[in-house]
DNA sequence: ACAAAAGTGTTTTGTGTACACCCATGC
DNA sequence: GCATGGGTGTACACAAAACACTTTTGT
């Protein structure tokens, strides 16, 4: 192919769902050595002529069900050296950021187990897989201060408290509850629907949507 | 190496300096086909056990006579598949973004000619090259917004204009002067040296320089 | 004295932040 | 009617933005 001799090249897929109040990424148990049986990101090599995006959607379907198509965004994170971290040879990483909305595994029984797990109570991580997480979370954060990304990870009706809940969990900080609801309403990319939430114990909430022509919006930052 | 064939990996610094008020990015002339003679980062393949800076190094130095103790900072930018873009076959490369207050070319003789050219006034560029110096225009804007990244552009001493001008050449756009002076002192980076330009046919402006302890530093963001 | 750029201050407007009360529902 | 969370409004402080005059140097 080439007369130039370089690292093998690798992807992995940082993906997040928002379940239960809970942010939570894709995981999956290593099937092979190094490190077998280890919590670890469902990546897998890049082929010559195949693209990036080819590569996440081929390991993402092999190592865990997910299919590409129930990613709502897809962004590429950070290329990571894992230069004397694994024993098979020197390989470079390209980490991608994914957010999806189908927040549950269809396949749990593949070798892997594969599993959405929360944030908060990562367990140990194969090679540097904790910093490649921690890479994700970063840049979620950038994205939920400064676009509409929400929209990939909540159902398309949400409450205000849905989404005051992913914006603490993912920023891992309280929010006034009444300055959060202020300044999403000032952004003018909410609508409400109508509608209010069904069976709750309390006063229900508001449905709202995301305005159609404002997903994957940049919005003004927000400084919470 | 591996028992996995995948493209071939390369490097693309991205290096920025800023010389007669004017933001100006390294560039060489291609010294082989493809694209012989164009304009081009100046980057190179990465061989396997080599790591990606160690890649950088190489090639700046091989090709531009830049050599990496002469960078204040650097910084992995995005990776770029070039699938399609390049007739030796599918490569992805690295881009990496650097900033450097050596403003001259040591060696302006190399085979590529190397030259620190204007951004305002770039010539065609070889490959997707543009969308990586676009790439590396970003982030230089947001580290300017949100750290003292400039302190990596500038001479040890300068002027509030000097620095005025580097935001405005960098954020291509002009920003009001007193409210620009205000806001940086106000950010506690700087310290006036105590001296004054020398040998301007108007009011000399005062030298300041970066606080030591504050460099590298995020700041309050920006708003202009 | 004149040109040219440096240095300084005020006012207005918007927004982040803190905080307290009423409302709708299920039980 | 009571517990539980949902929804609303106000006051204060701070910072961004717009804007005009004075000062210091070389010629």
């Amino acid at each position: 192919m080439s007369i130039h001799a370089t690292p093998r090249l690798t992807v992995d897929p940082v993906v997040f769902v928002f379940r239960e109040n809970k942010l939570r990424i894709l995981l999956a148990k290593r099937t092979n050595d190094p490190e077998k049986g280890a919590w670890s990101i469902p990546g897998g090599h890049v082929a010559p002529n195949q693209t990036l995006l080819g590569a996440i959607e081929l390991s993402l379907s092999t190592k865990s069900g997910v299919g590409i198509q129930s990613l709502g965004y897809i962004e590429q994170l950070y290329a990571f050296d894992t230069l004397g971290l694994d024993p098979r040879g020197h390989a470079i990483t390209i980490a991608f950021l994914c957010l999806s909305s189908q927040s549950t595994i269809k396949n749990p029984n593949l070798p892997g187990n594969p599993e959405f797990i929360d944030i908060a109570s990562l367990p140990q991580l194969a090679f540097d897989h904790l910093s490649i997480v921690h890479k994700g979370m970063d840049q979620l954060k950038e994205l939920l201060l400064k676009t509409t990304a929400a929209v990939y990870l909540l159902p398309r009706y949400f409450t205000m408290a849905d989404l005051h809940n992913l914006y603490e969990a993912a920023l891992g900080k309280r929010l006034d509850r009444r300055n959060f609801r202020k300044k999403m309403l000032s952004l003018g990319v909410l609508d409400d629907s109508g509608n209010k939430q069904q069976g709750v114990a309390n006063r229900p909430g508001l449905l709202y949507t995301f305005k159609s022509h404002k997903q994957n919006d940049l919005i003004k930052p927000l400084y919470f």
